[in-house]
DNA sequence: CAATTTATTCAGCGAATGTTAAATTTAGTA
DNA sequence: TACTAAATTTAACATTCGCTGAATAAATTG
């Protein structure tokens, strides 16, 4: 097995000494760098695999630090998990509502790019931390314990998208939807995680980095998969 | 956060006492039980959620044996991994080679259903191991540490689907096909995880674990995602 | 039967883990 | 200015971690 190396110590030395640090110390408050360094180590090898000490270090600060800020390991991770869930909820939802609103028809197509342009923009453009949170989530949304955290946080916005839908397809049921929506997540978070499956297995013909291309070709074959599947399902006629 | 209760000792009894046991003591031998074990845990907890002890306790057996058996916890992750990734890349690749024998025309369809039919008949019919198995490689397949293994294992099946895909598909750039590919394990790999996603987001009316269901749909959905991908292409003219 | 090999438990090592109490320093406030 | 609150490091705590050496008992071999 090859893993991630945890890799030494590579402490960035906590500069100062005890006590409350002056305020031109650094603009960034440890407790933001908490969250960041937690946020990238936590999606190079989950939960488990992160020590506090290894957090601390990432952020030069103090492990102790880590208990004042939040009160241990775990709402340490709902913190990472919880600061960019809230802003890419909000922008998803404001995405399919302007499409609903903005668009002469409602097309699958639409409804799916109003859905994922969102996360592709804040990787693309987003701070950096974005891109660690989404492989973050990706590896937690295969994750048997993570299902209720993904659940919590963006079930809304799914249900929002899968009625949009379902105006896209009239008659079709929402059960079809759902199972279609489960294939749309599978190959939307492989696309995001990070992992660079599809350049080794290209030999480096595709970049997973390439999120452009990404944006074009899951859009046609998402929206090609549910309209295929809806079609399936009403020429066989099962429930 | 609610992640996994390590929940507890449980200790079911190591039974006998010092040395050898009794060849009668128990038909399965405890290496086979180990690996059992591990792999269970490994598939809810991931490889740094699980202690050797819990696998240990979990097999019936002591700690030490591990080191016996295997040399270290990784490798103990790596026998687990091997195991089964032998005999489903056969089966994979026997399904594969029968199709192109046996079929009149090949069509995408029938690509991509000799492709995940192997998998999704292990997970139904095979050892119940096998679904742990599928739900640990869901995982992995999501982790940016996971990317050579599965590509050690796996990556020879998948080009061998991906030279028949082309000729049901002739003219189609080999870009585009490795594209498509990835999206489809995404969405495999989600619906043979066993999370139960689906299950909570439509509350109760989709059952992951329903494979049957999951087979039919899934390979609708990706045989009309290949389709429209590679339709868009050529349509658009793009490299 | 004696000797060796194989499979197992026992007992523990040193290092790392999550966490906490206390000390210390600065910022805010009365 | 004096006092309190906030933010940090220091130093440790009990527990658990991966792993190992030694003892032991059955199986195999000669």
């Amino acid at each position: 097995m090859t893993k991630l190396d945890p890799k030494a110590p590579a402490k960035g030395r906590k500069k100062s000494g005890r006590g409350r640090p002056k305020q031109s110390d650094d603009g960034v408050k440890a407790r933001g760098r908490l969250l960041d360094a937690a946020e990238s180590l936590f999606a190079e090898r989950g939960f488990y695999g992160v020590t506090t000490r290894q957090v601390a270090d990432a952020a030069s600060v103090d492990v102790a630090l880590i208990y004042y800020h939040f009160k241990s390991k775990s709402s340490l991770f709902d913190g990472v998990f919880e600061r960019r869930a809230r802003p890419l909820v909000s922008a998803r939802r404001d995405s399919l509502r302007a499409y609903v609103v903005n668009s002469a028809a409602i097309t699958v197509e639409g409804a799916i790019a109003a859905f994922i342009n969102p996360m592709i923009n804040l990787s693309l453009h987003g701070e950096a931390g974005w891109k660690s949170y989404f492989a973050l989530v990706a590896q937690i949304d295969n994750t048997p314990w993570g299902g209720e955290i993904i659940h919590r946080y963006f079930d809304d916005n799914v249900l929002e998208l899968i009625d949009i839908l379902q105006t896209a397809l009239p008659g079709s049921p929402k059960k079809e939807l759902y199972w279609a929506y489960n294939f749309l997540a599978g190959s939307m978070m492989l696309a995001l995680s990070g992992t660079e499956r599809v350049d080794r297995l290209s030999k480096g013909l595709c970049r997973a980095k390439d999120l452009e291309a990404v944006r074009l070709r899951l859009l046609n074959y998402c929206a090609g998969g549910f309209l295929a599947m809806i079609t399936a399902e009403r020429l066989s006629g099962r429930a």
